[in-house]
DNA sequence: ACGAAATGTCAATTATATTTTGCATTTATA
DNA sequence: TATAAATGCAAAATATAATTGACATTTCGT
């Protein structure tokens, strides 16, 4: 599913797709496809998001409530 | 470096790294490698173990302070 | 001390995260 | 309305997470 709370949390900071890529050192697909979701990226890459966004991982990766996802992969 | 958190967790719950490696669908070396640090899982494989083990990213995954850390990387 | 289970580690392979390039679409602003 | 910036999307290539198998070492109960 869509992950709204890092889109909110980089629009809160006004900070582009391209410019938080950067900041992190990806590229913007990879961001893009985070937000968009249906995507797997790595720890590090998400603690690094986090920190440039003033968040933790439970604020924009955690999800208490897992009965109403709607994807399923491996890991799920 | 490594993570003590994720292996006192595990040994909390009386899980070997073959059965919680059983549990959320990777390999043992897998578990090992992570506890041992210097590895970089994906996303929702930490998820999946936070599950297991009844915790959160952040009581798993996360760090307050990043000055200390010993590892460096292209996400560091 | 002994044996079995658990863990550490390494090389080679497979699966997949991320990049790169390119183009289409949307959004904001003059 | 027009233009640029931002975003969505997709195929092919690259980087790296994860597997597999094998053996060494540690840990722990008997």
């Amino acid at each position: 599913m869509k992950n709204l709370k890092m889109k909110f949390a980089r629009m809160e900071r006004n900070l582009s797709q391209i410019e938080l890529a950067k900041k992190v050192g990806v590229t913007r697909q990879t961001i893009g496809m985070i937000e968009a979701g249906d995507y797997n990226p790595t720890l590090k890459l998400c603690i690094a998001i986090c920190r440039e966004l003033g968040k933790t991982l439970d604020d924009l990766f955690w999800e208490e409530d897992r009965n109403n996802e709607e994807e399923k992969n491996v890991y799920g």
